[in-house]
DNA sequence: TAAAGATCGTTCGGGTCCGAACTATCTGAG
DNA sequence: CTCAGATAGTTCGGACCCGAACGATCTTTA
C-alpha cells in the first residue's frame, strides 16, 4: 500500500525528523490527534447522516444550536457554532432560501436579528437529530463508558485554555 | 452579558430541551466538545502563528506534512491534511504560486505527483514551526503531563473508530 | 441633545472545501 | 497486443470561511 502511512509511522518519522529541534513531543501528539479525530468524526458524520438531507456540517450545527435554543441571536450562533459572523450571514442566507429558518430583526434593538427555525426545520432536526447521535456513538464506541467522561472534561479543559 | 452563554449552560440546556428522546448524552458530549476544542485550537493558530506568515490552517498542514516526509504523494498529503484532493490541488496551486512547494509529475508512473518544499518553503517551516509548537503547548496548558498521553491515546483511538 | 464611539449584521474579495465529471495513465484478462 | 477497468490528479459549480470595510443602530459623553 504505497504513500499509505499508519498513525505510528507517522509519529515516529516526525520524532526523528525533528529530532533536537526542542520541541514539546507531548503537545504536539495531543493536538495532532485532536485535529485527527474531529475531522474524521466531521467527515464521516457529514457522508453518513447528513448527506442525506443535502447539509453541510455547519449548516447543521447552526439549526442545532437555533433548535436547542428556541430562538438565537446570530452572535451566539456564531459563538457556538465556531464560524466568523461573516460566514454565519451567508450560511443563514442559504438555510432561509430552503426555508429551514427565519430571521426576525430585533425590535427594541435595531441591531439585533434572532433566528427560528420555521416548521419544517423544526420537523427536520426532529428526525435528524436521533440519527446524527447515533453517529455519535459510534465516533466513542472505541472508548469505555468510564473513559467518556473523561474525554469530555479533557476537551472542555482544552477549549478552556484556549480562549 | 447577553447572548452568551457557559459551556455548562449550554449543556445543561441541551438535557433539558431533550429529555426524553433516548439519546446517548455522553456520546453527544464527547464529539461536541471534540469540535469545540479542536475549532478553539485551531482559530487561535490560525490568528497568531499563522497569520504573520499568510498561511492558512490547511495550507500550513500541508507543507508540515511534505517537509516531515522530505517529499510525499499528493494522495499522501490529502489524507494526513484530512482533505480531499480537490482541495489539496487548490491549495497546491496557491503553495506554488507563492514559491514555497514544487509539484514533480511520477517518472516511472507518470499518474502521480510528488511535492516538495522549495528552499523558501524550507526556511518556512524550519522559522515557524518552533513557533507553532509553543502554541501547541499553549492549547494543552490545562493538562497535566501525565494527562497528555492519555488525550492523546483516547483521540487515538476517536480516530480509528470513525474509519 | 448633538456628536463621538461602540456594537450589530451584511457585503466583498480571495482562499478553502467537497462531490462529480473529466483527462491521462497504468494494469490485466484474453 | 488490445481494450476494459482501475487509479491519479485536475477542473468545475456551489457552499463555506475569514478579515476588512461598511451602513445602520444604539450608547455615552459633554
Amino acid at each position: 500500500m504505497p504513500g499509505q502511512h499508519t498513525l505510528d509511522e507517522t509519529e515516529s518519522q516526525v520524532a526523528t525528523r525533528l529530532a533536537g529541534m526542542n520541541l514539546d513531543f507531548e503537545a504536539m501528539a495531543v493536538t495532532a490527534n485532536l485535529f485527527r479525530a474531529a475531522n474524521a468524526a466531521r467527515n464521516h458524520m457529514e457522508r453518513t447522516v447528513l448527506a442525506k438531507s443535502n447539509l453541510t456540517w455547519t449548516a447543521f450545527v447552526v439549526l442545532w444550536v437555533a433548535w436547542i435554543w428556541e430562538s438565537a441571536e446570530t452572535r451566539e450562533i456564531a459563538s457556538e457554532a465556531g464560524v466568523s459572523k461573516a460566514t454565519l450571514s451567508g450560511v443563514l442566507t442559504t438555510l432561509e432560501g430552503r426555508g429551514f429558518v427565519e430571521r426576525k430583526r430585533g425590535e427594541k434593538d435595531g441591531r439585533l436579528v434572532t433566528v427560528e427555525l420555521t416548521a419544517s426545520g423544526k420537523r427536520l432536526m426532529k428526525k435528524l437529530f436521533p440519527e446524527f447521535n447515533k453517529s455519535e456513538r459510534h465516533v466513542v464506541r472505541g472508548l469505555t463508558s468510564a473513559e467518556q467522561p473523561v474525554a469530555a472534561d479533557i476537551l472542555r479543559r482544552i477549549t478552556q485554555a484556549t480562549n
